[in-house]
DNA sequence: TTATTGCATGTAACTAGTTACATAAGTCAA
DNA sequence: TTGACTTATGTAACTAGTTACATGCAATAA
């Protein structure tokens, strides 16, 4: 009641009437000021300070059309790769003054769709995802409202939306292919679970595909060290003998390492281990892990990008396929043909 | 200019047009759909699927004067502290039906305001930020806007803005005082940069309150495994003796274990290493890593909590203290009394 | 037959800004 | 002294929704 005590934030006509000016003048200051006299500007000014005024976005938004807000689908940002995606993405663009809202899905399609409608909700003007395998609902979502979506991990020109990512089989296939040099002929292949993961499915698709005379055994894994090192506990105590460890991420190749040096087994004398996607610690493990190198990071920030300019544009930007690169390390070494 | 060209995006006045009703009408079938008769329903819901009509989350906002975001301000998310941090926040937000719009600071006050700043600007409802050290800009920003804010990591108080975390600088002393029951007295002290890092500052403070009779060597060095590598790279070639390694984080301990393994040290034998935060990986890594756990996903929650009971209720809530815990595991022993 | 009630819908005034256009006053040149 | 022009400001109509209130109509009750 009391205008003195009231609670509601002021607005812009609040401010007005304090400095004694209309709407437009107090609206001028905060976008025009050379526009309004030095009087008139610090008459208003004063009124913004004494009445804590702040400009509401909402408003503001609802006359540009734009809130300025991108969507961040990822699956989890407990494990480094998607943190540091995340990370890039955010400052990416930052430098285009675009926000960040991130949600995870868990990799279960039916959250996803539901984030991205909060995220559409909320006013969203573009989403990034991860993977190419939706959910019915989420490609509807994305029809109905011709939100721009960039998706990545995987390079698919052919896919409806424009991707970001890199050629999983081939990146698998280096891996494999390296091992197979070291003459390496049973292997186990730890992998991160294949449901709704096209990612993990294109890499274990890679491998097979190669055609390679190895006996390759699979194993699924939560992506995570823990994850790692009960599903390797579970294979040394099951007695199968592999002289390589090929982890289709870098999370699962630094489990495996741990596990088999606890159990000491040492590595890479006794049994090679490696990874894919090179982060970052990989170069530091005792001994330092091979690895194939995908860039995380860079594919946040060329996401990010692609993002930013088609929103800019309205033009779907193309497609952008990012190379993958074989890093030998210490954790693998060659056994003696059979 | 031809109505059936035209690019812009439907709004409910074209809805309602098009199906013959009112807006408010039109508005109903989103709002209370119940007050609608069946027949109208339909005629206005083929209307929104004809035109492809999304509503505007800002005008929603203007009306309710809520946008449901909330800001979250991290230093990095290259770390697994602050990743699993944030998973925590954004899982907790959801469940309030709030959004997390990510913002890093690197640690820097300057662009902790901008992005703050930034935040506000989109309409953030509240923020949970790291540490009780800010820039006098960003202590003016909450106090001008009054805007709901979380301060965490740490646990004061008597600081401005409740916080959630704890105390660090006791979490410290559980470190030194376990290496100190080991006989440890001479200990190299791996730590983050202290510029702008109270929780630093506070972990250092305390082991100096401690008061032990331990020499203790400082070194500053980034928080990544990288960092720390290349820090105990360099303490191993200046010659310095050290019994045991304290490092102020878990992240610096695994890549101070990776480095001296890489040198040929053995952890415990040689050297004990200690962390502080236990980190999941932590428990796992050979040897499993002693630390002192800090519960992050918890305080992620917490503050998330926090900040969604004082938007809710405009009542801000009261600081929380989590405890912190001695995890001794294997990468410590104790050496002989000197 | 009239009054009461409930339902479905419309009218118009809100929310908080931006901005095209109008207007007033002041400066300068012809 | 008048017209042209600049500068500062105000009026009011936008942006896209929500919602209090009014209205019309049908069914039921008195």
């Amino acid at each position: 009641m009391d205008p003195t005590s009231r609670k509601k934030r002021a607005n812009l006509r609040d401010v007005a009437r304090k400095a004694g000016v209309s709407v437009a003048t107090a609206s001028r200051v905060l976008n025009m000021p050379a526009a309004v006299s030095a009087e008139t500007r610090d008459r208003v000014q004063s009124a913004i300070d004494d009445l804590r005024f702040v400009p509401s976005a909402a408003a503001r938004a609802i006359n540009s059309g734009r809130t300025r807000v991108i969507g961040a689908l990822v699956p989890t940002l407990d494990n480094a790769i998607f943190a540091r995606f995340l990370d890039a993405i955010e400052n990416e663009m930052a430098q285009h003054a675009l926000s960040v809202v991130v949600a995870t899905t868990d990799n279960d399609p039916e959250i996803e769709v539901e984030k991205a409608r909060n995220l559409l909700d909320i006013g969203a003007e573009g989403l990034i995802v991860s993977g190419v395998a939706h959910s019915p609902a989420f490609e509807a979502l994305v029809q109905k409202t011709r939100i721009p979506v960039i998706a990545t991990s995987c390079y698919e020109p052919a896919y409806a939306l424009p991707t970001v990512g890199y050629d999983n089989r081939a990146a698998a296939q280096m891996a494999l292919r390296h091992l197979f040099d070291l003459n390496h002929r049973r292997i186990a292949v730890l992998h991160g679970h294949a449901l709704n993961n096209d990612r993990t499915r294109a890499r274990l698709a890679g491998l097979q595909a190669l055609g390679l005379d190895v006996r390759l055994d699979l194993y699924e894994a939560d992506i995570t060290i823990e994850g790692a090192c009960q599903a390797v506990a579970k294979i040394l105590k099951s007695g199968a003998q592999h002289s390589a460890f090929l982890c289709l991420s870098d999370v699962l190749a630094m489990g495996a390492l741990f596990e088999l040096q606890r159990s000491g087994l040492s590595v890479p004398d006794e049994v090679s281990v490696m990874g894919l996607e090179d982060l970052p610690s990989s170069s530091y493990t005792a001994p330092a892990l091979t690895s194939v190198r995908l860039q995380v990071s860079e594919m946040g920030s060329r996401a990010a990008k692609a993002l930013a300019s088609w929103i800019e544009t309205s033009e779907p930007p193309e497609p952008v396929l990012l190379a993958a690169e074989l890093i030998p390390r210490q954790s693998t070494r060659a056994v003696k043909p059979s």
